[in-house]
DNA sequence: CGAAAATGTTACTGGTCGGTAACACCGTCG
DNA sequence: CGACGGTGTTACCGACCAGTAACATTTTCG
């Protein structure tokens, strides 16, 4: 039995390493953030670190599958509270961006660390690919689900604008362009169903 | 008189250093590139670079205002190849963008050079900011002189597009959701075109 | 309890990086 | 010529950083 009755909140030490790093990649940067820091920051040491991650290419390729798997959490969150309704599901997908948006911290670690690992070969890029070809699809179904005519075409369309707006927010501020993103979002839905809806 | 007639392709020493430092800042990153790498590949030293630049951080910042003024030269080219036609400068924009988006190097240091300067004190975000800040103003004008009605919106949608395509190409690589930019931006343009213009 | 596994602590290595000092070189111009 | 400004070369400093070794401590569990 654990006795966590006192420290509910502490979990294993791996988890509180990917938990720290992950809010300081974001905070500062995957290359502005230190071993050292990660291992601060989570209340544990560089050894422990080490003894979980053979590296710290690891540790982000660790960081990198988690912020996806979360993501994934959030598809099935959305399919069980708008069950079959793909236009339900993507507009409450581009409400849940655009409410991301305003906070400090860009929710989306995958655009950010792409953007970091110039390297072309680093194993996190795999990941970063890997998570960018299964959300388009998952957008393309959510597209055709409902009854979008060019589900490609709206699911990207929709795509660009949300990498866009997480990019205007990290250029130009929240007052910037990324501000109308959940209307101008919204409008794109629109101009596509009006122009056609499938058979069922 | 300057005997440049054997070497003219040798500029000033510093006018390769900023060159290079941009040349390696896209490639590898910024906090990916050493200050011995850019003066190496400025076939200068290091020396020279610290005479003419009291700091990397002052590199990157002359690296960003020149990109800038870039830009600011394509701006004006646009508005002698159209003039007074404010759709043709906004196509004429998202085809050069689009094709650019083709080639190896994102060509807009901004973007990236954001994602990299995690430090809100750095000075290069102001250059960043006052770079976005122009170009939005820049591109609201031309919708306006194009006739069309929510000249802002329309702006922010083209803006919102444009750098999601450079965050997908980083991110998804060519055949991502960016391959189809400049179909989405000219929909997006005559969507708007259609639903109302201007008195002139 | 007692052994084993996991975790923590300290100190270290080897390398990189931003930045500086000292000095040598080389062309220009008076 | 000679002074001088811009440039190149070498060596160095201090800070940081990824990763490791050796040892001490705590936790887990039979």
């Amino acid at each position: 039995m654990k006795t966590d009755f006192c420290k509910p909140s502490r979990r294993s030490p791996r988890d509180r390493i990917v938990e720290a790093a992950r809010d300081l990649f974001r905070r500062r940067g995957i290359r502005g953030t230190g071993v050292d820091a990660i291992a601060d920051a989570a209340d544990s040491n560089k050894m422990t670190l080490y003894r979980h991650f053979s590296s710290k290419d690891d540790l982000i390729v660790e960081c990198l599958r988690q912020a996806g798997m979360e993501m994934d959490g959030f598809w099935r969150e959305l399919e069980d509270t708008y069950p079959g309704d793909g236009l339900g599901q993507l507009r409450a997908w581009i409400r849940r961006i655009a409410e991301h948006l305003d906070g400090d911290t860009c929710q989306c670690e995958m655009m950010s660390a792409a953007a970091q690992l110039t390297d072309e070969e680093h194993p996190g890029r795999e990941v970063i690919r890997l998570f960018k070809d299964a959300q388009r699809d998952r957008v393309v179904e959510l597209c055709r689900r409902a009854g979008i005519a060019d589900a490609e075409l709206l699911a990207d369309t929709l795509l660009l604008l949300i990498e866009g707006a997480r990019a205007a927010q990290q250029s130009s501020g929240a007052e910037g362009p990324s501000a109308r993103f959940a209307e101008i979002a919204d409008a794109a839905i629109l101009s596509f169903a009006g122009s056609g809806t499938a058979s069922r």
